[in-house]
DNA sequence: TTTCCGCACTTTTGATCAAAAATAGATTCG
DNA sequence: CGAATCTATTTTTGATCAAAAGTGCGGAAA
């Protein structure tokens, strides 16, 4: 047999997995992560999980102290500001790119998956709600066939990701908007400035819900 | 004594190291990256070399390919103009936000910087040239304390970086203009304004060489 | 009480090794 | 001759271990 395996290396596995944990909301803003704690917790050896930290903390979704710790960043103001300003150039130019792009078995697909989030606000289901309405953005996103910025604005919301576990234990699902029809329906009728919109209004509201709960 | 050593782990040189090369053109597009390689080349052990390459890679200054091999991206035009639309929100944006807080001590610090830019384009040193440069510009960008943006604006050039090198080996230095007395003047006089434009036409004047080089 | 120090315990770090995987050449087969 | 296969070599991967570094607590001294 021959050349490129098809099973990922255990550090990549790995990533996955704690990429998730952060943009789902299972860690806590300022809570230090250790590697032997990690390395335990998930059942792995721990040279794939100081791979995948180094990467996350590459990417910002961890910060490494100068003690050699390494912690999840609490939210700030100053921070906030600067996402926004990336996200707010970043995500709009991606919805405009996979406007333009896409095809309707993706559109059908954006729908099915807004309908699991309807469901898990409905719920009141914060894990679901989240993963959900990660995977509507990024499978939006993915149609724009557009890799830095995808990169960038996964980078981005690996950062917000800590704080929007604040924000739903706050609020729960209830003030959540569902910003989504909009853009689903902007899709179909291939209104590119439409989509970009209504992404553009969904960051802000997300981003409003964020800072307001900084403040509190 | 206690806590806090000050000597840093050697991934976090091995990747300053590497980072540098990278940026200042001393690996040229395309070229594979071997773990085992790098650690013999620059004389150090395989696992903290594994770290750095991890980190790079999650900057996108290189490339994991699926079979497990890692190498510096080429450029594409797909690839520029992602890198343009970021490049021209975040770094005007550090522009500006260094023009209102810096003081007269670090302006002093980027004169002198770009003295020693000017000295390597009249010496048609590429490598010095490149160092230099990228010490003007994020030594300006330092100044803004706006670490987010900071990370994105290096991780894009992480990635024009072997491309530079490319543009530098065809036209040698001369075709380089210098955008930066412009910048040091404009905040001397305070005006931020003045400051943000210099900055997005050094940029846009960078970009398009290489994008002209990439087209050639 | 407060501060400082020492000590036991935890964690990170980086080298090393065996196993898995990939590559490049040489060889065989059609 | 070209394509597929086998094999030797290189490289990556992930576990393990010893050494370095950091943490935090308890007790002694001020």
């Amino acid at each position: 047999m021959n050349h490129v395996s098809d099973k990922k290396p255990e550090h990549e596995t790995i990533y996955v997995r704690v990429k998730e944990m952060i943009l789902f909301g299972e860690f806590i803003p300022g809570q230090p992560i250790t590697i032997l704690g990690l390395s335990e917790s998930i059942g792995a050896g721990v040279t794939p999980v100081r791979e995948a930290i180094r990467r996350l903390t590459a990417e910002g979704a961890l910060r490494s102290l100068k003690n050699r710790r390494v912690e999840v960043p609490e939210m700030s103001d100053h921070r906030l500001s600067q996402i926004e300003l990336v996200r707010m150039s970043v995500e709009p130019a991606l919805a405009t790119m996979a406007a333009a792009n896409i095809d309707d078995r993706v559109i059908a697909e954006l729908e099915q998956i807004d309908t699991l989030v309807d469901k898990a606000i409905d719920n009141g289901d914060t894990r679901e709600y989240l993963a959900a309405n990660y995977q509507f953005h990024f499978t939006l996103y993915e149609a724009a066939d557009a890799l830095i910025l995808q990169r960038i604005a996964e980078s981005l919301w690996l950062q917000v990701g800590p704080s929007l576990r604040v924000v739903c234990g706050r609020y729960g699902t209830a003030k959540l908007l569902d910003q989504h029809r909009e853009a689903t329906l902007a899709l179909r009728e291939g209104d590119t400035e439409k989509v970009k919109k209504a992404i553009e209004e969904d960051i802000r509201q997300g981003l409003a819900l964020v800072r307001q709960t900084l403040r509190a």
